[in-house]
RNA sequence: GGCGCCGUACCCAAGUGGUAAGGGAGCAGUCUGCAAAACUGCGAUGCAGCGGUUCGAACCCGCUCGGCGCCUCCA
């Protein structure tokens, strides 16, 4: 049984989704005005996470997840760049995909633009102004937030409490300080939408309440997005859709911890941010193997909690999947013993109910890690005593099954050894492409040398044996010498 | 001022009342011509500190210390 961590309740509760067999999943995606950071990553990795789990656990999900296309930010930066704000939401999207895709996160099923439901917003609005809960001043319409009693309950806070510490508010027009703008006039030149108020665009977080309402109906599942949406983004949402429809809004709210960089928040205020796409060009491994790094670094924490993130913590990460793809490189060859077959079934089980266990116990992804890592220890001892053919391949289908629901193990070739930086001035091209020494020697080539080297061993002869050894580990190369005569290699 | 979070071994990280998972790094051993991988063993008498509740606490309560978040756009 599914346990889900519900901020609403404060608590671990019990996962029945509205109607069976279904999960409707709304997510709070970014504002494109800029390259998503590491924040953003690891936010978009823990739903993609819950989303793929879900699915494994027998679900189908119907997962929104939106683009904020309509905001101050973006028309100040096409401001500053002399563009169109569409010029820059379309880059921005891409770029989303773009860095998103090489981290394996999987597109949404639904991924909704707030200027494509500019009449879903509308009505909304027009809704929560006849029911007196929104009102009309000048061009704009805010939400009156001492009219809906309930304001308050996501992020536990009360008007009064609010109002203390509050940066004192300039606009007099509000009959609450706490008031927010559902609908704002817009100024000349800005991008403007024809309304019963006049041309203007819309507030924050009515888009969320517009998209999400028209594609997943009035009461859905799930809600998730970072910690800081609580207050307001999520508490505003909860107010204006309960407001218009007076039913519940979503059932269950997911938020995910922060990354830190030494104990601080990343964000782009601070300035201590690293873009995801800054991360992939200065790893020093392909591009695959560091999106998996990547993953396995960010779901090594449970979702809920900081994460700091360093240098060091990835290269850790990066060794802990080496360990993996070293076994799987094992399951691969094959010799003609199977006294280890009987064993397998057995540690499959087990791995399979801690790590269910650890996943439906609100996404323990560190447990569940443990577990494919308990897996992995297994089959090793069992590969000592030799497995069949089938046997292996059983046991990686396991890996990436399990392993699926984190987005790890998929790939079928992993390339161990660091990149060696470019020799020489970067250029252009260098850069779009990274020329490296090792990827110089072809495979053909190092199977070559292989050859001779044990050739030579076989002869006894070492001292040209070791020299091979040493002119391919110069490229990167490592050998591993097999019980057989035979070796393996890794880069 | 209000609401809330974090502090577990060298590092990462579970555990939230029954006597400290797992990984990485390190060290030792087995295996190996050497090496690598794998396997085996070692590693917190203690979970920021101090009190309290309890037969029993890292887990509950109180206080203290250190770090941080939200209350303004923010994943």
């Amino acid at each position: 049984m599914l346990k889900i961590y519900n901020t609403l309740s404060g608590k671990k509760e019990p996962f029945e989704p509205l109607v069976p067999k279904t999960v409707r999943m709304y997510v709070c995606g970014v504002t494109v005005y800029d390259y998503c950071h590491i924040g953003h990553a690891r936010s978009a990795l823990v739903f993609d996470m819950i989303r793929r789990y879900l699915e494994y656990s027998g679900y189908r999900v119907e997962f929104a997840k939106n683009f904020t296309d309509v905001d101050d930010k973006i028309i100040k930066r096409a401001n500053e760049q002399g563009v169109s704000c569409d010029q820059i939401t379309v880059k921005y999207i891409q770029a989303y995909h773009e860095d998103m895709g090489r981290l394996g996160v999987r597109p949404a099923s639904i991924e909704p633009k707030a200027t494509e439901h500019m009449a879903d917003i509308v009505r909304l609005t027009e809704t929560l102004i006849s029911k007196g809960l929104a009102y009309h001043v000048n061009g704009d319409v805010y939400f009156e937030v001492a009219k809906y009693s309930d304001y308050g309950r996501l992020s536990k806070r009360r008007l009064d409490d609010l109002q203390a510490g509050a940066r004192v508010e300039v606009d007099e027009r509000k009959r609450h300080p706490m008031d927010f703008a559902l609908w704002k006039s817009s100024k000349p030149g800005e991008p403007a939408w024809d309304s019963p108020w006049g041309p203007g665009r819309p507030g924050w977080h009515i888009e969320c309440s517009a998209m999400s309402i028209r594609h997943l109906g009035e009461t859905f599942d799930i809600h998730g997005g970072g910690m800081d949406l609580i207050f307001p983004h999520h508490e505003n949402e909860i107010a204006q859709s309960c407001g218009a429809t007076g039913k519940e809004f979503a059932r269950y709210w997911i938020h995910n911890g922060f990354v830190q960089i030494n104990q601080e928040k990343m964000s782009k205020s601070l300035g201590n941010f690293f873009t995801i796409r800054e991360i992939f060009e200065k790893s020093e491994w392909s591009e695959a193997e560091t999106g998996e790094m990547l993953r396995y670094f960010l779901l090594a924490t449970q979702y809920r909690g900081p994460l700091d993130f360093s240098d060091q913590s990835l290269k850790e990460a990066k060794n802990a999947v080496n360990g993996f793809y070293d076994l799987f490189a094992r399951l691969a060859e094959s010799d003609g013993n199977a006294s280890g077959d009987e064993g397998l079934s057995q540690a499959i089980e087990r791995c399979r109910v801690s790590f269910r266990g650890a996943m439906d116990d609100d996404f323990n992804t560190p447990v569940a890690i443990a577990a494919l890592q308990g897996l992995r220890s297994d089959v090793n001892k069992l590969l000592d005593c030799g497995l069949s053919t089938e046997a292996r391949k059983v046991a990686r289908g396991e890996f990436r099954s399990l392993g699926n629901c984190l987005g790890l193990f998929q790939l079928d070739k992993w390339q161990f050894g660091p990149f060696v930086v470019p020799i020489g001035p970067a250029t252009e091209t260098d850069t779009a492409m990274p020329i490296t020494v090792k990827s110089v020697l072809a495979d053909a080539d190092i199977e070559r040398m292989l050859q001779e080297r044990n050739e030579a061993r076989s002869r006894k002869d070492f001292k040209r044996a070791d020299e091979i050894r040493k002119s391919l580990a110069s490229h990167g190369i490592i050998i591993e010498d097999k019980p057989d005569g035979t070796s393996r290699w890794k880069r």
